[in-house]
RNA sequence: GCGCAGGUGACAGAGCGGUCAAUUGUAUCAGACUGUAAAUCUGACGCCUAUCGGCUACGGAGGUUCGAAUCCUCCCCUGCGCA
């Protein structure tokens, strides 16, 4: 085995398992920077919804893709995957430590695993037109266009259909799936809880968030305080936290109703996660901090 | 205790003579994932069976009917109104 050839690692798990405190942990042992792998903590002023972890909580290590993007404007795995490889060099080349901890699944799979993005900008006026467009529809579009992608996609996800046909009519077609991995050793490592200690934590947490000032937070956002207003449809779009907390500053929800219906998805979001990374069997499971010693070293 | 409204699968809540193991939502379980990924989407969900199919079910007990979750009788229970 190679002495000195550059590692990375990843930490992985659902919402509320403890990843951000595991790798500040292992960065003090290896010398690493962090790279979040988040799809709301980049952007700015999205803070307690998304728990973002604090300057006190990092404690001196260096953390990047935070606060890269403003809330009115958009984001993608693609500005994601093109942002994290150059921090990724860069941190190599400074001699240490590149660490991706993150629960978004994709974002990482395009980063470290290099699923490759087809080069197809999103074409919001051809995704206007095919707003109202049923899902049949959509499908014989995308049938029509490209065959053969037509076969393998979701025929009920009307997100998808729309991205397939609009790669296919920017660029033929939609190009098969392929990977550019990084070229470094990786050691995967994920955070698991059992379901009724996620649970809790959970309930927890979001009780804390709360009493900390999320709600304002989020009236913040849709009152423009931090520059440009963001839209109840935005705010519905991020999800969670910024979905639910929106639809009661709306009145559509009592704040009772919200809590609950809030936590329950938060709950399901975190299966959606454990689903996502069951399927990466490269990942050594871990339920606490114990013992990622023995891990770091025995794979170094 | 008289009046009215009800008792349906884990819960909520449709169905009101056959096409009902029973619409739908929630919960639960499993899964997908090519520039929105905390998004978006799929499947299973009474019991037995690989499948065909079989069995038990709509408060309880009877009854009417070729056939009842659906109609009738009595009983038990719940909510609201009047006492």
């Amino acid at each position: 085995m190679l002495e000195k050839e550059p590692k990375i690692v990843v930490v992985v798990g659902p919402t509320a398992s403890g990843k951000s405190d595991l790798a500040v942990l292992i960065a003090k042992k290896v010398n690493g920077e962090i790279l979040s792998a988040d799809s709301r903590q980049v952007y700015c002023g999205m803070n307690l919804g998304t728990g973002k972890i604090t300057k006190k909580e990092m404690n001196g290590v260096p953390h990047h893709i935070l606060d890269v993007v403003n809330p009115w404007n958009s984001f993608s795995v693609s500005r994601y995957k093109k942002m994290g490889r150059k921090i990724i060099n860069e941190i190599i080349a400074r001699g240490k430590t590149p660490i991706v901890c993150g629960g978004t699944g994709h974002y990482i799979e395009a980063l470290v695993e290099g699923l490759v993005i087809p080069e197809v900008k999103p074409d919001k006026k051809l995704r206007k037109s095919f707003e109202n467009k049923t899902t049949e529809e959509l499908s014989k579009i995308l049938k029509k266009l490209d065959k053969k992608r037509w076969e393998t996609i979701d025929q009920h996800n009307p997100r998808r259909l729309v991205r397939a046909i609009e790669i296919a009519t920017h660029i033929g077609s939609v190009p098969q799936k392929q990977y550019d991995p990084l070229p470094y050793k990786t050691l995967w490592i994920g955070v698991s809880k059992d379901a009724d200690e996620l649970k809790n934590r959970i309930h927890i947490r979001l009780l804390s968030r709360i009493k900390k000032g999320m709600i304002k937070e989020i009236e913040n956002l849709h009152n423009g305080k931090l520059g440009k207003p963001v839209s109840w449809k935005k705010l519905d779009d991020f999800g969670l936290e910024y979905r639910y907390v929106s639809r009661y500053l709306r009145g559509l929800l009592t704040k009772e109703e919200m809590i609950i219906q809030l936590e329950k998805e938060i709950i399901n979001f975190s299966k959606r996660q454990n689903t996502w990374f069951k399927r990466n069997k490269s990942i050594q499971w871990i339920n606490n901090k114990n013992g990622i010693e023995e891990i770091l070293n025995s794979n170094s």
